[in-house]
DNA sequence: TCGAGAACTGGACACTGTCCAGCTTAATTG
DNA sequence: CAATTAAGCTGGACAGTGTCCAGTTCTCGA
């Protein structure tokens, strides 16, 4: 289901993705999804979810864990960009709930305190490094030159992780 | 018609704001909106950057042009979280390039020009402030503590200035 | 074998944004 | 002042949306 999702989205946009286009791609009639699915919000919410696993993760035991933090976020920013679609929903949805969000923001915890992030900035800092993650990714989707927008993203996540690590 | 879409806004929120509601609290058809307004994405196109309007812009020879940028995206902040239906539309749409919006960039450019910043930095530096104003406004508005959420912009923005202001 | 429950269907409901043809009123002309 | 233009409004409709209800079909474990 979650793939048929995916499909319709790809080939369609957002606005194509309705409950009947999904249901006309499964060969079924659109009540039947919601045997499966609650609404058409938590579909996008698994959506959304499932898209961050294609983040690659570093290894937790990263021998300098601030560029860890770095590929991380810079991970994240390559699969938001893929999927300019659905970008701009991680703000106005919870963002952080689901199952990937929630390890991706356990890594990166772990990786700030190993790298002597005092353990009272790093709630904001993780915070500060998500929405700089995704309002890039958003910023990139709408016109502009791609390479640039990603050089003002490294940039900024530069800037941002300075800030951090300096105490 | 932006003043009602406004109180609109305000009273049933975001999903409320309807063509017909709006409509009826104008006490008016619904097909008349057409005649003033292309369409439901212009109405809100005018409303995102009719927002902005509120930002309270610093004088353009302030004595310190980087403390007169972040007064600039501290009342950004402010204003935008003030309106936190709107914000995650920020990112989607146009809104970034009505008036009130570029007028706030140049503002912006001009501040940063006269602190020394070098120009082939103003740009990607600009983007930056702006990407953390909306995307901390938009996780702002989804629970949490608001002076919590404030304070994580507050270092954030602290952050990216140092690290634009360097050297 | 049977019965429970999941999966699915036809059909509807209450919405949505938007368009068309026509009417009414105000403004702008000669 | 009269006549024409144009803007603003209306009733009614169209296609599409998410979602629900009452049944039906199918699968699979006891």
């Amino acid at each position: 289901m979650l793939e048929g999702a995916r499909e319709v989205l790809a080939e369609v946009g957002l606005r194509g993705l309705t409950m009947r286009a999904l249901a006309r791609r499964l060969g079924v009639a659109p009540n039947a999804l919601y045997s499966h699915v609650p609404g058409k919000d938590e579909l996008v919410d698994a959506l959304l979810d499932d898209h961050l696993g294609h983040v690659t993760e570093p290894p937790a035991d990263s021998p300098d864990p601030l560029a860890a933090v770095a590929a991380l976020m810079t991970s994240t920013y390559d699969v938001l960009v893929a999927a300019p679609d659905l970008v701009p929903l991680y703000f106005a949805r919870r963002g952080a709930r689901g199952a990937n969000a929630q390890r991706l923001g356990v890594t990166m915890d772990g990786l700030m305190v190993r790298a002597g992030v005092p353990a009272r900035t790093v709630p904001p800092a993780r915070v500060n490094l998500i929405v700089h993650a995704i309002g890039s990714a958003s910023f990139a989707t709408v016109g502009g030159d791609a390479a640039e927008s990603r050089a003002a993203f490294t940039a900024g996540l530069g800037w941002l992780l300075a800030g951090i690590a300096c105490r």
